[in-house]
DNA sequence: TCGATTTACGCTCGACGTAACTATG
DNA sequence: CATAGTTACGTCGAGCGTAAATCGA
């Protein structure tokens, strides 16, 4: 099974023909023809009941074009995330270490924003790594804990990070 | 992008390594390598760190395993759906026209085995077709209305179907 | 040097397009 | 006979495996 498959079968579905389909996603009938029937046989179903004025699904077509159609979504929405130019997901993302009150202030925000269209990504990670996700916009923020323990070593690290050649 | 190529990658991320990605699916390492390096490619970002100890996502890659993941479970079910000897998702089949009262019931059946793992399918269809999907198991239940005016092409239909050979 | 990935290379199968064939109204 | 889908066939490329090269600890 393909996602190919499973375009070609959406296509000639909503447009009750083969030929149409293969004219709108610039093929040829054959090709699509074939890919249909190949795909009813891995399945062991009739996808279409075919006619010379077209094709109309089957029932287990119709079912199958549901599940199709969830696939096929998910994969455009993947490719549409990092399509060339494509508007990268609004997102906060944060770097941290697993310290407890992080976690549960990032959960909050999340609850605050339920059905919001952010997508929120926390990287638990380590303290050279906070730095570097922020130095390279990787992330938005990065949530260090300074104590005078670590005081000098975090300063170092800091000064460090400042000799880097810029990201971008 | 493909199918294969997201399956390849959810592998690898999961091992750790593309060697022992590709020993778990049966397949040569510098396939997978081959395939993880064009969708790289093909979505501009780069997914794994490659040492000489194995593989490690990098933030890009955590972020499109999510998206990769979603596409393939999706496909899975599809497949696990019509796989050879699969147990076919529980589900009630009903057929019948267009009448108010039959959708409102099958809305109210649905409403009521909310969250419950059967699958629901209503096909609103002609007549013949409806006492055809009964006979052929397609549908569970086949709702029709008889009233004078069709009694005798009902009943005609009816005798019609019964001299028809059986549909196994 | 070992253990991993990458690159090189040849093979094969599948996807594609052209075109001939079939069927139906 | 017009318009659909199917079948036949040749081409080309992608995916595959073997094996050599590379890179890092």
């Amino acid at each position: 099974m393909t996602l190919q498959q499973l375009r070609f079968l959406i296509a000639v579905a909503e447009s009750g023909s083969i030929n149409a389909a293969a004219q709108r996603l610039y093929t040829a009938q054959s090709n699509i023809s074939n890919a249909v029937k190949s795909l009813e046989q891995e399945l062991h179903l009739e996808i279409f009941t075919r006619s010379s004025r077209g094709v109309t699904l089957t029932n287990d077509g119709t079912e199958l074009l549901g599940y199709a159609r969830q696939v096929v979504e998910q994969a455009d929405m993947l490719e549409a995330r990092y399509e060339d130019g494509g508007t990268p997901q609004a997102r906060l993302a944060i770097s941290a270490q697993h310290y407890a009150f992080s976690v549960e202030a990032f959960v909050n925000v999340v609850e605050r924003c339920r059905d919001s269209k952010f997508e929120f990504i926390m990287r638990e990670t380590t303290t050279s790594q906070i730095i570097d996700d922020v130095r390279a916009f990787r992330s938005d923020i990065g949530i260090l804990y300074l104590d005078d323990f670590n005081a000098r070593v975090l300063q170092k690290a800091f000064a460090d990070a400042r000799e880097l050649p810029p990201p971008l």
